[in-house]
DNA sequence: TTTACTGCAAACGCTTTGCACCCAC
DNA sequence: GTGGGTGCAAAGCGTTTGCAGTAAA
């Protein structure tokens, strides 16, 4: 998957601060980041990246499907990749550590929820927040 | 339950604030309120209730267990009250409809996450969102 | 050359906080 | 009388927006 080359397709103008916001997401790794963290390694690569900018690329990536975001209670929002995206995410209350459900079980749990009200679709966009085992 | 007199086994003042609140968590007969609306009530029988002032008696009530909030992607905390509480909430997208799910189905729901990964508690602490069959 | 995109700064909406006053106990 | 609670105003936080300048096409 080629963040800049779907841009480009779309007639998106390549500039720096797209090129570098998307080659943290597609190299570094994670699965995850807070906006701050992705503009914080942004900074290192080019020290004139704005906040703003960051979030205006991450809210065209977001429209193109390349990648979703999540509330958290407390703190910025969550991003991450849309293909290890598995529809639920939980962050440890205490130690932060984030599990990500498997798509299968995720939609078991939808479908159960689907099955008990009267809601045609989840489109949950927030991670739970939990404690795991080793806090 | 009485929220005044619960309140006042703890050795907590009534105040007039506190009395028009908790009058209209319990009588209103709604089961979740957003911070304003609660505010824009509680103006109604005195008009010089602070907004502060229902955030810190919301967020005393919530530390005694009598209530519970949760947030929302867009738009201010929604209030529950503990009673009519049962861990998941969906808000329609489209319309702002709330469901609210049986505390059985809520109990498998986490339930079925806790197995799914090494979380041994979860405090999800959110609505989902959804569509509803109207919309 | 054109205009999409940028950095900057200011505004936003919700929530929290500092402070001096006040009133429940 | 005392200190817990209040209203008020200001600050906090994450996010969005307006704008004039810049650079990708």
């Amino acid at each position: 998957m080629d963040f800049v080359n779907e841009l480009r397709k779309r007639g998106n103008r390549i500039t720096n601060a797209r090129e570098v916001v998307c080659k943290i997401l597609e190299t570094s790794g994670h699965e995850h980041f807070t906006v701050e963290e992705l503009h914080k390694l942004a900074l290192k690569k080019d020290k004139s990246i704005d906040l703003a900018t960051v979030y205006r690329t991450l809210e065209l990536l977001e429209n193109i499907n390349l990648i979703e975001h999540s509330h958290q209670a407390h703190g910025s929002g969550l991003y991450f990749l849309k293909e290890a995206y598995s529809n639920i995410h939980i962050v440890c209350e205490s130690c932060d550590d984030i599990a990500d459900l498997d798509q299968a079980t995720s939609k078991k749990v939808n479908k159960l929820i689907k099955n008990k009200t009267d809601f045609k679709e989840i489109t949950n966009h927030f991670v739970y927040t939990g404690l795991c085992k080793k806090c």
